[in-house]
Parts: C-alpha cells; structure tokens; sequence
DNA sequence: AGCCCTCGAGTTCT
DNA sequence: CTCGAGGGCT
C-alpha cells in the first residue's frame, strides 16, 4: 500500500466535508463535532495552498469567498422566477362573512376547470428570505442569481458558495445535465440574534430582522462578509431542466430534491382540498412563534404537474399556486403624535399615537415608547412614519423610523419641561432614566393613579372600582385621598353618577335605569365595606410607596408583624429585613415622616380598616440587631463595621453615644478621621436624633422579638420555585400560597438559584430556559399530588 | 467594580 | 412581558 496521494487527499476530505455539511444542512443530524469540520477545512486549505492546481469550484475551501467583485453581472432567467398571487384572511369578518373567502375562490376555480373528485395540494410554509436560483451542470454548482424582478437578477455565485446548506455538487444519480433550482436563502432566528448580540458587543452594524440580514448579506460585494453571516436555504421549486426527467408531482420533485442534496422544509404536506389547507394553515399559524426562522405565511401548489399546466397563468402568476399570507406582525403607519402618560410613581412615559393599523390581527393605536432615552435612540418624532411589531409579546412597539417618509420641517421630540396634568416641574434623578413629575399627590395624575393602586385586586382589593370609576370620583372631588373612599355613601355615588353624566353630556338615566344605577352603587358600598379586612402586607402595598411592591410589603409585615411599628420605624432599621436596602429603607422612611401620609393612615384607621395578623417581629430579626448593625446602617461617613463594632463595645447604650464628645470615640479605639467624621455626623439635629430614636427602637424590638423557634420546617423549605404557564385546577397565586405554606420561596423568573419549576398549560420562555439550565420540572398533575400529600 | 438575581413599574387590547 | 434598577455576593 502506497500513501496517499495529495490529489486523493484531497478528494477524500472534499467527499467528508460535502457529507457532513449534508447531514448538517439537510439531515439536521451532524455526524462530526463543528471542531472536526473545521480541522478537515484547514487541513484541504493548506493541501490546496500547497498543490494550487487541485483546487476546484466545487471544493468546499472555495465557499470562504474570494476577492470582492466590483458589480453583480445581470443573468437572465431561462425560466421566469414567477411571483404568486396572495391571499388574505379577512380579519374582522362581518357577521356570516367568511374570512377565507380568498383560499376558498382559489380552490374553487381550480375545480370548476379540472373537474376532479379530490385536489391535493403541496403546501409548505412561505419563508420570509430571499428568493434564489441556482444552476447545476452536470451535478456541479455553475451559478447562482437573485429573482430580481423575475427575468432578470443578479449574480451572487460567490456569496452563495459561502452558503453551506447549498449544495456544491449534487449527490446520488438521476440528476438531470442541468438543472434550475429554486429557494430561499434566509436567516434562522437563533443566529440572526446570536448575530446580533455580537455585533451589539463589538460595535457592529446590528440587522434589522432575518429578512434584511439575509438580502443584505447575499448583496455584499465581498463574499467573505457573507461568509460571516449565518445564512440557511430550503429549496422549494425547480426551474429549467435539461438532459433529464422530474417527477409528475411537485412533492415527488421535492423528495429527489432532498435525495440530490438540498435542504426542504421538513413543514412540507400534502393535502387534500380547502379544508387540507386552512388545516395547515392553522396549524402552522399556531405554531408560527415556535418555528426556527420567520415566515409570512404559507404557499399552496396544486401538486400534480399535469394540473397545474392545464391552469396555466395570468399575466405572471400562476393560478395553481397561491400565497396564504398571515395577518402582518410588523406594518407601518403615521405616528400622529407623541403623548404622555404620568404614572402613579410621577413617572412620565411617552407613548405614541397612531393612525389605526391592522398589525398581528388587533388594531394598533397606541404603543409604548418606554422613555426619553428609547425616543432619542429611534429618533422618533411628531408626523413620522414608522413600523410598529406586534410579535409575540403581544404588546406593540414602535421599531423604527421610515425616515424616507419623515415629513419637512420635523424637530427631535423632547421631554415637557413641566407635567401635563398639574404643571409642576419634571425632574430627573442623576444617571436615571426616568423623568418625574414633582408634583407628587398634589397633581392629579398621580392621586388618581394612587387611588386605583389602592383599591386594585393584589392590594385593598376594591372589586368594582376600576379605572373609571376612579377617575370620575377623582375628578369631581369625590375622593381626594384613599381614605376618602371609606366615606362614600350610596347617595354620594349616585349623587356623582348624575354630575358625571351632565358633564359627559350622557342622556340622564331613565327610572327605569336609575334601579340599576342603584343596584351598582350598593354593591360597590359593599366591596368598600369588605376591603376594610385587610392584612398588613396587602395595607403596606396598598399605600404605594416607592420601591415597595408585593414582595417587599410581604417581607415588611413577615419581618415586623405590625403596623404601628412599621409607621414609626427610624430608616436605618427596615435594612434589618433582607433584600431590603438603603434605597428602598430610605423611600419608606421618606413616607412615613410626612404627616400627611400619617394621616391618611390614621383615617383609615379610623373609618374601619381593620388589620388583621398583627403578630410579633420574626424570631430572625435578633440576629444582629443591635447598636453596631444600627450604626452601620445610618451610613456614616468612615463608620465601617470594625468600626461600629467597637463603638457598640464602648457605648452599650445609645443616649451616651449620642451626646459623646469626639475624644471619647478616640477612646473607644476609633482612629481620629473616624472619630471626627462621627462628631461632626452628629452635629447635625436630624441626625442625633435619628440615632437616639433608633437606639430606642433597637431595644424595644430586642424586647419583643422571640427567641429562635421559627416552627417545623415545611417540606419545600429553603426551595425556591417558579409557576410559569396556566393551571386548571387553581390560579397560580393559589399555587403560590399553598407552596409557601410548605416553606418553598416563589419566585417569579427562573435562574440558577431556582429548585423547581411547575409548567401548566402554554408555559413559553420560563419553562424553556428551566430545561436549558436542566431544573427540575413539574406538570400540574405532579404538583396537586405533591400539595395532597402533604397538605 | 462587576455580575447575577429579583423586584417594581408601566403597558395593550378584547 | 420587558426594561431599569436595587440588593447582595465575589
């Protein structure tokens, strides 16, 4: 045996190589590691640089792309890149209109010309890429051209080389001498974000979506830029065929397409009339968000070839095929103006007017523009015309600016420099950003936002009083402030509704209505009355302060149990609580010191609001509750730990510390900068007064807080877990509850730190990334067996 | 100082 | 659901 020559190396690594991208590209089944394919790459490239006269078209090496060419050449189709007709679903369907007339025209015509029993029908998804042809002469790769305009293209042979899933030279026999092959080059949505990401880190240009990043790339002079994109093909028709033979049917030709090497959809069906296609185009259209690339919707072909010339064409489409598009995802319209929005927080949000558009089968008119900051990035502004997506986040967006369209005259938009509502200035904290109006509860806004916080269902749980309402008897005065609510009478209310209604200019109720208008003012009396059973941590989340949302009120009212105390806490002290920290201990403190907020507390108080779980702190927080963690938390300057330690060993009562000259810290062992910066810190009133207060509070807690015993630990103790997706047999806050029962801590998105995770009906995102992190996971039925064992 | 994880807040349409 | 930012850990 002789060793190999360098020709026969380098035909056998061509034959691996054109494998492996095989069952890459068209098997989906990669027999070798992407390492492996690369080392086999080099190994033909350096044989090649070596031996330049082994090197061939088709090689494998020569997709790497070569030098730019300056223009595309123009190539003419020998056959025509035929565009197709589309068809619509009707998106609002007047009553007994069927919204898939268009699909059922299509079939129907077919049916009168071919007068068959059945029709069957090649269907397949209708990728959102570019259209392409391909030549092959003798089983070789010769050409590649853009639709074009249909007749004409341009040449990308280079670029599409670089494309793997394209085959070089075609594989198995029966291929005809030359051989015209449609399809779609386009980009799948794992790489064109994986694209993306990167090029957002390297300061590179970011695509658009899959679609531009697919056309741009085939454009690209310099084929070794399209060699870097990650582009995909399916074939999904043929065009001139000489020196050989297809099959009758268009999903036969198909088949051998496959078999010669071409990646085709594995979407493709066969089916049998009307109702065969709206099922598929159902079932694709549900499934559209899950699908590795982008589609607008689906293509039908009649599928015997016979049929399809006996249809023959108009003008230039077919009329045996047909585009079933879905209702757009993405459409542009005219953003009419920019408005704003302030929210209970004082947060002004910028949100966008527009005319009507149909986008994702809703009418868009309003979509969120985030902040000041997502507005200078899109550089959106009043008149423009923009793309708005609606994808599967069901929340419009606005995604960019036509600025070919941008009307003469436009000026960038710029945050109001005082609240629309109540006038006062907009201010914005440093480095944030969000914009605020300063008004706080004396604009209107943000009262009324407060009002509806208030009575929401996760807070005082008012049913009945929905955004409205609140509004109504916010603006004639009725309710002021939430403790207001509690003095309503059905008088009031009905009393309201007439004035609500003359202002409106609605026709006065009839006496007939005036019952019912009675009936709603009793029950909504009556949903006040039941809200005045509340619990702390439903009251605390109820009031709205900054910072504190469900999770942090839960952790309040766990952690000290009482109202009163809450009220009158010094700060530094809410830090005792975990995930609790400066910011969030400053806001509450910020809250509790204005009387007005104490007064509201006390109205309610006194008009019937009852809490009911008053218990003592949580036996956790003695641990290192004391004078040293009280020091550290008032945050100050050069008061360290080391140091408040030993300002705790040397001042065991607070009151002496407060009124200590500075040379007695020296004594305690405090370094002089130290010692003086805590000096001066104490000059300051608020802040020995602070100090003494939270000395005082420290030692009271101490008194009442229990020793150790948290009780017997549930079975989910220490376990943290997600509910993602719908139950049947509960809500998810049910689910919730009775799993905290249990000791578990649940948690709203899924990390590494998550123990397990229960998915119900149509879990999406969380349920994905619980098995990409390999957590462990539930169905319901797993849950309600655990919950009765151990309920 | 930087990273990861959570929480809070705001949002659209039927 | 997504973004921004607070909290805590390394």
């Amino acid at each position: 045996m002789t060793a190999p020559t360098p020709a026969d190396r380098a035909i056998a690594l061509r034959r691996q190589l054109d494998d492996a991208n095989y069952r890459y590209h068209v098997l989906d089944e990669p027999n070798i590691p992407d390492a492996e394919y690369d080392r086999l790459l080099r190994e033909l490239d350096e044989l090649e640089a070596a031996n330049p006269d082994l090197i061939t078209p088709d090689s494998p090496t020569q997709r790497v792309g070569n030098a730019p060419s300056a223009r595309f050449a123009e190539v003419r189709h020998a056959i025509p890149m035929l565009s197709l007709g589309n068809a619509f679903t009707q998106e609002d369907p007047a009553p007994g209109e069927d919204p898939y007339q268009e699909v059922r025209d299509f079939v129907r015509r077919i049916a009168e010309k071919l007068k068959r029993p059945h029709l069957f029908f090649s269907v397949e998804p209708k990728l959102d890429g570019l259209a392409i042809s391909l030549r092959y002469e003798d089983g070789v790769f010769v050409q590649g051209a853009t639709r074009g305009d249909g007749a004409t293209g341009e040449d990308v042979t280079a670029n599409l080389r670089t494309i793997k899933a394209i085959p070089m030279r075609l594989r198995g026999k029966g291929w005809p001498r030359v051989l015209e092959v449609r399809g779609e080059v386009y980009m799948p949505l794992a790489a064109f974000r994986a694209y993306n990401e990167r090029a957002l880190k390297d300061g590179g240009k970011v695509l658009a979506n899959p679609r531009n990043g697919a056309a741009g790339s085939l454009r690209q002079l310099d084929p070794r830029m399209t060699a870097q994109r990650p582009l995909a093909f399916y074939a999904y028709a043929v065009g001139l065929v000489e020196g050989g033979e297809l099959p009758e049917t268009h999903s036969r030709t198909l088949a051998r397409l496959r078999d010669w090497g071409f990646p085709v959809s594995a979407e493709n069906r066969v089916v049998d009339g009307v109702e065969g296609l709206l099922d598929y185009y159902r079932d694709i259209g549900a499934r559209r968000d899950t699908l590795p690339f982008d589609i607008d919707g689906v293509v039908y072909k009649l599928d015997d070839y016979e049929g399809q010339r006996e249809m023959g064409f108009v003008s230039r489409a077919p009329r045996w095929a047909i585009a079933h598009k879905f209702p757009a995802q993405e459409q542009m319209t005219v953003l009419e103006s920019i408005e704003v929005n302030v929210g209970r927080t004082g947060a002004v949000t910028p949100w966008a007017l527009m005319q009507p558009v149909q986008v994702g089968g809703v009418t868009v008119t309003r979509a969120t523009l985030h902040n000041a900051d997502q507005i200078a990035r899109l550089d959106v502004r009043n008149g423009d015309t923009v793309i708005v997506r609606r994808a599967g986040d069901v929340i419009p967006e606005v995604v960019r600016v036509v600025l070919e369209r941008r009307p003469p005259g436009t000026r960038p938009w710029s945050m109001p420099t005082h609240c629309p509502v109540c006038g006062s200035e907009v201010v914005r904290e440093e480095g944030e950003a969000i914009w605020r109006c300063s008004g706080e509860l004396t604009c209107a806004a943000q009262r009324k936002e407060a009002i509806g916080h208030f009575a929401s269902r996760r807070a005082m749980d008012i049913e009945g009083l929905g955004e409205r309402y609140v509004e109504v008897l916010s603006d004639l005065g009725y309710v002021t402030s939430v403790a207001d609510l509690y003095r309503l009478s059905v008088e009031h209310l009905l009393e309201m509704k007439r004035r609500a209604d003359e202002r409106d200019g609605t026709t006065p109720e009839t006496v007939k209505a005036g019952k019912v208008a009675t009936k709603w003012a009793d029950n909504l009396i009556e949903a006040i009355d039941r809200s005045r059973n509340t619990t702390l941590e439903r009251f605390l989340f109820a009031l709205g302060i900054q910072h504190v949302g469900e999770s942090t009120a839960k952790a309040l009212a766990l952690w000290f149990g009482d109202l009163e105390l809450i009220r009158r806490m010094p700060w530094p002290l809410f830090k005792r609580v975990p995930d609790i920290g400066g910011e969030v201990a400053r806001s509450l403190g910020h809250f509790f010191d204005q009387p007005g907020n104490q007064q509201v507390i006390d109205d309610l108080l006194a008009r019937g609001v009852t809490i009911g779980d008053a218990h003592p702190p949580h036996p956790k927080l003695r641990e290192d509750l004391g004078v040293a963690s009280l020091l550290v938390d008032l945050e100050i300057p050069k008061v360290t730990r080391v140091r408040a330690d030993q300002l705790a060993a040397a001042f065991p009562r607070v009151d002496a510390l407060v009124d200590a000259p500075a040379h007695q810290f020296i004594s305690a062992g405090l370094p002089s900068e130290s010692a003086n910066a805590l000096a001066a810190w104490l000059e300051v009133p608020e802040h020995a007064a602070l100090l003494a207060r939270g000395g005082q509070v420290v030692e009271h807690l101490l008194s009442i807080t229990p020793e150790g015993d948290t009780g017997p630990a549930g079975p989910l103790e220490g376990k943290t877990v997600v509910l993602t997706g719908g139950l049947a047999a509960m809500s998810r806050d049910e689910a919730g509850a009775k799993l905290e029962a249990l000791g578990a801590k649940v948690a709203g998105s899924v990390s590494k730190k998550t123990s397990l995770v229960v998915a119900g009906e149509a879990a999406g995102s969380k349920l994905a990334k619980a098995q990409e992190l390999g957590i462990e996971i539930w169905d319901e039925a797993q849950l309600l067996a655990f919950l009765a064992k151990h309920a």
